[in-house]
DNA sequence: ATGGCCCTTCCGAAGGGA
């Protein structure tokens, strides 16, 4: 079972982008984040060959998980915090997998609210995984993170220290994550540097490959352990009008 | 090179993103 994750910043400018990718791929399962409007094109994605479910927001944030077969749909906000009105997540289940679909705050400026904010959520999301792993409910978290794991994950550092999707807190929150038994995909096979999924529209990031891995995907052990691939795939970056980040796809044998 | 991003919303400018 072949499943991507792709922020695709708003949905209603890179609908071709997303459509054409799956024509192409074909992957069972699509997870978007950054639709960034109320409005969702379920019928362009249903012209595509795929079922949809979607969280939305006006003007930020929103997510939406895009599949061959229809999915049944968990839950729609991250629990812990009822006050929490930002359209971040979305777990389902497809064919006996739970597939969690996040966005997670990016925390930046760190000296505002918006930092204690994306520890508290990344908290909420510890919180989930584990009672899914007492559970023994097999499942992945996937989408954007927001979190830059190691050094050899960003173009420079030295320039991130200090950032929220780099300080020691966030990589603290992250590690809590991986220690209840979770993967990083990407690095099970692949140690290489500059394997970035995201490269800034500033500066002429993209063609000096100036980019950060931010996006993953995060698998309960038996997940893992029948993961046959995880590649990112840098072609829809160099598209005209692209998003800022490209999709990362983990392939699974499963079912 | 004197500057060099892209999206949203309510209408030229401001806020968010990372």
């Amino acid at each position: 079972m072949k499943i991507a994750s792709w922020n695709v910043n708003s949905i209603k400018q890179r609908l071709p982008h997303v459509t054409g990718w799956l024509k192409e791929n074909r992957t069972d399962v699509l997870m978007v984040q950054e639709l960034k409007g109320l409005e969702f094109p379920e019928m362009d994605i249903k012209a595509a060959g795929y079922e949809s479910v979607c969280v939305p927001q006006k003007a930020f944030n929103g997510v939406a998980i895009i599949s061959k077969e229809s999915c049944e749909t968990v839950l729609t906000a991250l629990p812990g915090d009822d006050s929490d009105e930002q359209a971040r997540y979305l777990e389902v289940d497809y064919k006996g997998l739970r597939l969690i679909n996040i966005y997670l705050p990016n925390g930046n400026p760190v000296d505002t609210e918006k930092y204690p904010y994306k520890l508290a959520w990344m908290e909420r999301l510890s919180k989930r995984a584990k009672l899914l792993r007492e559970q023994t409910i097999p499942f992945l978290i996937g989408g954007d993170f927001n979190v830059i794991p190691e050094g050899k994950d960003c173009y420079d550092p030295q320039s991130w220290t200090g950032d929220a999707l780099f300080r020691p807190e966030t990589h603290a929150a992250f590690r809590r994550l991986l220690n209840l038994g979770l993967t990083d995909a990407l690095r099970i096979h692949n140690h290489a540097a500059e394997q970035y999924t995201y490269w800034d529209y500033q500066g002429g990031a993209w063609p000096a490959n100036k980019g950060i891995r931010i996006d993953h995907f995060l698998l309960s052990p038996p997940l893992a352990d029948k993961m046959r691939s995880c590649t990112i795939d840098r072609n829809p970056r160099g598209q005209e009008k692209a998003s800022d980040h490209t999709p990362i796809i983990v392939d699974i044998d499963w079912n």
